[in-house]
DNA sequence: TTGTATGCGTTATCAC
DNA sequence: GTGATAACGCATACAA
């Protein structure tokens, strides 16, 4: 790095202002008292300087940085950057910062782990995991030593907290939604859990439910959204089906497009559901049929719960499970009689 | 905050290994030599204890925190979602962290301003700031301290440095395409630069090349995506006009559900153009016309600017505009003859 | 190769 | 109300 001007003290402000540093320390911190005048002298001398509080030199005495850790998978996501956002906004309410870190975009699970290992570097007060990817046993480490709480996924392992959205009640209400519409064979476009904690259990429960209704399920191994078009080929295979559900919205979308190329016609040949309710998708123009997660609901409470631990707070429980809602949108309808 | 242990030191582990804290402190940070039987004894030490290399102390004595502070204006957007992702994927491969900041959720210049303000308190060594609404007068004080680089917006004052994708240019190539296509009465839904730099420019910039082309141009004042329904009544009071110019893809799919709400067929009665083609709303699911930005190029070299700013090198260009591209898609056509 | 001593900018605890 | 001084955890120059 090029040499540049280091910023001034606490130490070139009393010298300005003819005090001792003590005192430049109690005015800038608000804490203790000190005469009127003098005070007015520090903070001009102080803005004259251009003066800014070094955290850093604060946080190593105070042993608080007041900052939480949020980790998130990626900020591009509609699902994530949302969630990001309404966490930053409770976290300020309770005056604590958020410093974000993500793996750098390889979405591997060691990856994702040195991203933890950097906001316990920064010694953040308490950590945010916001992840579809990382598996319990690798939270387990950090929870043991701060204050940790996973959000927006169901994570029910005894010794993390969590706040998330009950995936199993919204895949759950999808299939109840279609059975009520006269569907009696329905695609579902699955994925292993091993590759997404909140989509594998949520298309999970749909093909259950649905089977549990009596209904036939195609179950479509479809983790990557690219290969939408070999699905609707597997499904367009099976005439007998009307509806197709899928992981999430963006998923629903892809599956959408594919359909709109081979000119079938939705909900009118087929039903498509969705899942999640945010962002640009989950807009009247696209009408997609889906379950809504409350994110913001979701975010807050994370932040709130990770306070109370702070505070040395029982949470009001340990795994908080957040009612979803049931869009209803133009994409499903009654199957066409003739299939 | 509740009492809890603290985090163990290099003098923890320096005890538990049986050496001296430097050894310790050489062993961690992987500076100076030490004998690989003492290297491993530290390291059993330090995994045994859990130790974790304290950055704040580290930063202290180096004067360095290996920190870009980044400040968006709001994560959710896709826009500065996908900027965010670019711009922590890159700094990664500088060897920087990334902190973020946002205004808490206001949108006021004060707010931002002391988002900023803290990023300075957490002594980042530069500064990206990445917002439309936060004037170049606010940002100046912090440019004066620190390499500042502006992003994803125009901003041309001499003495900040910017990185960001032509507004101008895109603003005239959605006219010209709308133009070619025997458009002689258009909408343009205009945004007044004071709440927004980048969407004001661009369609003041629609406007002008319309008018120089020799077409008749309504300006309906259409700052809130919310107001979308006036838009459109006004539109429809001018039976001549054949197209409608968005400042963004956002307001465009607001416009594209008011008209779909109404009956009015697009393109068929009514072509609509976009702007940016990022995010879901950029898919062909949806097929907007629209000027695409070309946002991770913009984060990325936003980045590159910065570091080099912090190496003491000089950057290519003050200014970097980077080029963008017209996305065709299905929302324009030539105007019905009946027009 | 290893240990000792010093200082980074701030707050807290004392004296004054 | 004000000032001196001791930490905080680490890196580093220097001595051993």
């Amino acid at each position: 790095m090029a040499d540049r001007p280091r910023s001034p003290t606490i130490i070139d402000v009393a010298r300005r202002a003819g005090v001792s540093k003590s005192v430049v320390s109690r005015v800038v911190s608000g804490r203790g008292s000190v005469g009127e005048e003098t005070r007015l002298r520090v903070l001009d001398a102080a803005r004259e300087l251009g003066y800014v509080v070094n955290a850093v030199a604060r946080a190593m005495v105070a042993h608080r940085t007041y900052t939480v850790g949020v980790f998130v998978r990626d900020a591009a996501t509609p699902f994530y950057g949302h969630l990001l956002t309404a966490m930053q906004e409770r976290a300020a309410f309770h005056g604590y910062r958020v410093v974000t870190a993500t793996g750098s975009g390889r979405f591997d699970v060691e990856d994702e782990h040195r991203a933890l290992e950097t906001l316990a570097m920064l010694r953040v007060e308490a950590l945010i995991v916001c992840s579809g990817l990382l598996p319990s046993e690798r939270i387990l480490p950090f929870a043991a030593r701060l204050p940790t709480v996973v959000a927006g996924r169901p994570e029910t392992h005894p010794s993390i907290t969590s706040v998330y959205c009950d995936e199993e009640e919204g895949g759950a209400a999808l299939a109840d939604h279609l059975v009520g519409l006269g569907h009696r064979d329905v695609a579902v476009i699955t994925v292993p859990t091993s590759s997404s904690v909140t989509m594998g259990p949520r298309t999970a429960a749909m093909a259950r439910r649905l089977r549990e209704r009596g209904v036939r399920v195609l179950e479509i191994a479809g983790p990557h959204r690219e290969t939408a078009g070999a699905w609707v080929t597997e499904v367009l295979r099976h005439p007998a089906v009307t509806a197709v559900m899928a992981p999430s919205d963006r998923h629903a979308a892809a599956l959408l497009e594919q359909l709109q190329l081979r000119g079938v016609a939705v909900p009118g040949q087929l039903s498509v559901t969705g899942y999640d309710g945010i962002g640009d998708l989950a807009s009247p123009l696209i009408g997609l049929t889906c379950w809504r997660q409350p994110i913001d609901l979701v975010g807050g409470r994370a932040v709130d719960t990770v306070v109370q631990l702070l505070d040395g707070e029982q949470p009001p429980a340990h795994h908080q499970a957040l009612p979803g809602s049931l869009v209803t949108g133009r994409t499903t309808a009654a199957p066409a009689r003739d299939s």
